[in-house]
DNA sequence: AACCATCACGTTAACGTTCACGGCCGAGAA
DNA sequence: TTCTCGGCCGTGAACGTTAACGTGATGGTT
């Protein structure tokens, strides 16, 4: 007979000397006089189990603080309570009050997020798909900016998938984002009502998706000069500098986010221009600093914590549906949220 | 003989009807005419195999497309290629820059990171560790601030932890932390050179670190006045209009971050008192729209990408050092990252 | 020539859980 | 009584991988 061997099993404690040792189903179903399999009913509430057995081996679990093994459990079920998120800059504060949403619900549904930065670069997007869809995540909430729609119906076929922020790349696959036809249109009319007659527009979108773009040109006056730039300060600073430098006459511009507003505030200043007597500025996102800003930041907002929320319920609702062989009817496959036009000082 | 079943395996497709099921390792092993442990040793460089073999099986991996399940790994190796952060408040720009800073090292680890966050709830906190604990992470970044130094010190016993922000709470566990010492002292050394005599505090350590605080009853004037509140904008608002109300005579605030300085900035505003004229206001962070401030932000800088960065190194380091059982020396166990001064206009 | 490392690889046995069944037992129907 | 049926629970197998060990070939040493 061969000397066992305990992988995770007996190993001697980094800081005392008393070992550590997992426990297990077996573990519990002999201390509560079961079988494995009993056990099993007792947790996962499947199956047939008297409500007294049940009682009992939940108290025997609770007393010998048995956990179990996601690996094992995995192995049977391929889920690991996991959900994937990914967005292409987390020091952008968009979308961390998003994450927000999407941690405490994901936490609602006994989920964990695990998250991945992308620079919103095509290669490190599908990196990350790659990587979660290894790690044996449940499901997918991606901020995709460079991928085609090809590839994330691919991905959607092989785990759950919610797209944010872009339309849907395809009927089978849901998506929930942030109202940007309105939110522009309310963003251009605004301007337009302060006697603005020569807008500009700062675009942040290198990739695929130019909903905020095309609602620009439709709202704005034909011609209207746009420059697209990193949806950065940097890159708002340098765009702006560009559009003001070919287009003088702009005497209002409209930013593809509040971090480019931001970034062509600096580069008016830099260039003796004030917002908004010479120049008027509109953000989107309304991030929590907006209004600290100076001057205090004219934006559009939508309900990022609620975003988040979404996104994870319809992404359960993908899961679930999946799991019971539902058809693939994700329900309203392109949901919008409200879109509101929070009027400051910068424009 | 029954019949199989397979879990992960044969499933419909739920766009297509092409099946899809998962290729084992001994589907490539079969392929390229070997055992299977030989593919194991192909992939994971452990053990002896000849470069021929070895080139021959991973072509056949990449043709095949195999992917190893990471369930059937880690329930061998205990390990899952992931690793915890624990933060109080993903909201707080600060902790998006340094989360930066750990995807990234992390990435270039190997590892991917599931993301918590706690309020600096004692109950979520816990709660965050055991939920990483379970999933099979191979350690844990935390920003504790609510947790005791023993229960540190249990999870550290169970799970590799390197303490954020914090002093070690015990020799055997390390800690990275910007030099909040020096980094208050630097703010208030100048308040004082710019002549302001009655310094307040605005603390946001709900917890149990009180590094800054401790800095500045060393460095302000004896019976300089602190007032405690959430570290969050509205709780730095709260904390500044009752330190004012109850101490006039102050003329310079220094916020436990720069959030606690925003919010202290708008209750000034409320009061009808301008910054920094009648009152100076220095923060801590540098986040990155301080500069855009009104006004522009006095504050504490710290390279959060790089503290980041050195949080990972010394986690992967301790994770190695346990592994190997190289006692438990996981070299200098209180990182300080330099904190600068960068003047702005608040103060 | 006999021996012994060393190398390169194959075999066996776990890891801990859930799934598909089968069995038992009591209650009601035939 | 015997049969059937449903509720409750146990048994064996399988998920896919790696650790431990075994084995044959090769090459060098005595």
């Amino acid at each position: 007979m061969r000397r066992g061997h305990r992988p995770g099993g007996t190993r001697v404690d980094a800081v005392e000397g008393e070992p550590t040792v997992r426990v297990t189903i077996d573990d519990v179903a002999r201390a509560a006089g079961v079988s494995r399999q009993t056990v099993s009913r007792a947790m996962n509430g499947k199956g047939e189990i008297s409500a007294g057995t049940r009682r009992r081996v939940l108290a025997t679990i609770e007393e010998l603080d048995y956990r179990p093994s996601v690996f094992a459990r995995g192995m049977r079920t391929q889920r690991a309570g996991t959900l994937g998120l990914i967005l292409s800059d987390i020091a952008n504060p968009f979308f961390p009050a998003v994450a927000r949403g999407v941690f405490d619900a994901a936490a609602a549904h006994g989920f964990s997020v695990v998250v991945h930065n992308t620079d919103a670069h095509a290669g490190r997007e599908s990196a990350a798909s790659r990587e979660i869809l290894e790690r044996g995540a449940e499901g997918v909430i991606g901020f995709f900016e460079a991928l085609g729609d090809e590839e994330l119906v691919a991905l959607h076929r092989r785990l759950p998938l919610v797209v944010a922020d872009r339309r849907a790349p395809a009927p089978t696959v849901a998506s929930v984002s942030s109202d940007f036809a309105t939110g522009t249109r309310l963003a251009v009319e605004h301007l337009h009502a302060r006697g603005h007659r020569h807008l500009g527009m700062l675009d942040g979108a290198v990739g695929v998706d130019h909903v905020r773009r095309h609602a620009f040109t439709a709202a704005a006056a034909p011609g209207s000069p746009i420059v697209t730039g990193p949806p950065t300060i940097t890159g708002g600073a340098a765009a702006a500098a560009q559009l003001l430098g070919e287009h003088p006459e702009v005497t209002a511009l409209f930013a593809f986010n509040d971090l480019m507003a931001v970034g062509a505030i600096r580069a008016l200043r830099e260039r003796g221009r004030r917002v908004p007597d010479d120049c008027a500025v509109v953000g989107y996102d309304d991030l929590t600093l907006a209004a600290d800003l100076d001057p205090p930041l004219t934006t559009v907002h939508t309900d990022k914590y609620e975003l988040g929320r979404t996104l994870v319920e319809t992404l359960d609702g993908v899961i679930k549906a999946r799991r019971d062989d539902t058809g693939a009817t994700p329900g309203p496959e392109d949901r919008l949220l409200p879109a509101t036009l929070v009027v400051r000082r910068s424009g």
